[in-house]
Parts: structure tokens; C-alpha cells; sequence
DNA sequence: CATGATACATACTTTAGGGTAAGTACTTGT
DNA sequence: ACAAGTACTTACCCTAAAGTATGTATCATG
């Protein structure tokens, strides 16, 4: 999964950042532009994986799977394989990703009102 | 500050995103490492650009002003210089800066939770 | 018998983010 | 005269994330 270089300043950085603040955290579980995304759409419901990559034309094969197999090494989604022969493949929130449903609602909240200006600054 | 390419996939993606997920648009002000380790120090109070130097030594001095810049640019944080001659900046949050609170608090409270284990899976 | 649908995997390349190190301008302290 | 503190700026390089393009196995359908 593009394996990352143990000897590099970045990840020295990233293990202090973790310690430090736990926003970086969830930085580093939903970071990165799919992931919450990929949330975004499972909150919705359960849906195949068939069903995500038509949900999100934008984003390449690889980085659907890439970004789920994370989310679910992360504990974050759960995969279920029916061992059928087209096979079937759900995708679920687990309970650790329903967890994340505020943060990601006060992020569209945050998100709507700094579009709209109530923030001022923007409009003035 | 690091030109983007505009005629890149990423960034017409990055343009749909925006439209289509709120929180991307969060992510995009607030995401790379060190946005939110700074903005979490500023909720404190406010602070000189030394004092944030100070209170984050793993940072470098580039990826601090560059991110002080682009904090300010997206009307998160505000710049106050004294015209003084040992030069005196002071950061601090702006109304949409102190906005994205709750936010913080919500990824805080998830990382602690997921942390603890109180989400199961990782203890169980 | 070849095409399409399913859910991936893998190699190869580009791009943006981040790191290192040095320099600037101006003043105070020694 | 020189080092140190202030708040930056700039140039160059490396790494990780993301994109492109293929290949895999299985079965159903035309």
C-alpha cells in the first residue's frame, strides 16, 4: 500500500503530532480527500462496493479500495464478503466510524455557515 | 507557496469534492499536519509567532509561515504586527477560527474514545 | 466464444507537501 | 564589531499521496 519510508522526518513528525494533539489523530484516519467521502456516503446506509465507486465517479479504483482497505484497517468500516460468484462485497460504518457522525456533521455545519458568511470577513 | 499545477487530475478533483462534501471543504482548510496543532494552540489564546515557534519545536520555520499564510488567506486566523523594531506579530483566531471549535472538541472526543478503546473492537 | 459485470491487484508516473539550510533587515546588548 | 533575537523568505531536494493503465478470476449472457 505505497509502503512508507521508516527513516524519514515526516513519520518522526507525524508520531509527535499524534502524541501532542488528537485532532492530527483523526487527521490521520479520515485524512486525505476520499476517505471522508467515502464516510460521507456510508452514513447513508450500507452500500456495495459496486454501488460507492458509481456514488463517486471521480475517484480511481485504486484509490476506492486503497481507502477503504485503510478505513477498515482502521477499524472504521467493516467489510462483508458473501461467497457468492459475483461476488458481493458490503460496507458498513462500525460502531467506531458511526462515532465520527458529529464531527462530520459539525464539519458540514462549520463548513456551510463560513460558505454562506455568516463568519462575516467573507460577505462584510 | 509550493505553486499548484492547475491542469492536474487532482485538482479538478479536489473542485468536485468541494462541491460535493462539505467536509472536504473543511479539510481543505484545515487539513495538512500542522493546521490544526497550530489552531489548537491558538484556542488557547493568542500568541506571537515566536511563542507558537516555541510551543511547536518540531515544526520548521517554512511550514509554520506557510501555514500561518494560508490560515490567514482562508480568513481562519488574524495577523496583528506592532510597527516595532524587534518586530511584534500576534496570531490569533478569527470569528470563523473560533468557529471551527466544536469541531476540534468532536475530533478530540472521538480520539479519546477510539483511543481508550471505548469503541470496541480494538480491546474485545 | 467473446463481452460484460463483479471486486479487486499491481506496476509505473506525476504532483504536492514537507524538510533542510541558508539569507534578509533591523536593533539591542557586550 | 559581532552575536542574538525578531519575523520572515527563498532555493533545492525528497517522500508520500494520488493518477493512469493494465491484469486477475469467475460466471452469465448473447
Amino acid at each position: 500500500m505505497t509502503a512508507i519510508k521508516e527513516s524519514s522526518t515526516i513519520q518522526e513528525n507525524k508520531k509527535y503530532a499524534l502524541d501532542q494533539c488528537p485532532v492530527i489523530y483523526v487527521m490521520d484516519k479520515i485524512g486525505g480527500y476520499w476517505k471522508p467521502i467515502i464516510l460521507f456516503h456510508l452514513i447513508q446506509g450500507d452500500k456495495r462496493y459496486s454501488e460507492l465507486k458509481r456514488a463517486i465517479p471521480q475517484v480511481s479504483e485504486k484509490m476506492l479500495i486503497q481507502n477503504l482497505k485503510q478505513l477498515e484497517a482502521d477499524d472504521l468500516i467493516i467489510r462483508e464478503a458473501k461467497p457468492e460468484v459475483p461476488p458481493y462485497v458490503t460496507y458498513s460504518l462500525s460502531k467506531a466510524g458511526r462515532g465520527l457522525q458529529p464531527v462530520l456533521e459539525a464539519m458540514a455545519s462549520w463548513a456551510f455557515n463560513d460558505i454562506d458568511g455568516n463568519f462575516g470577513r467573507r460577505v462584510s
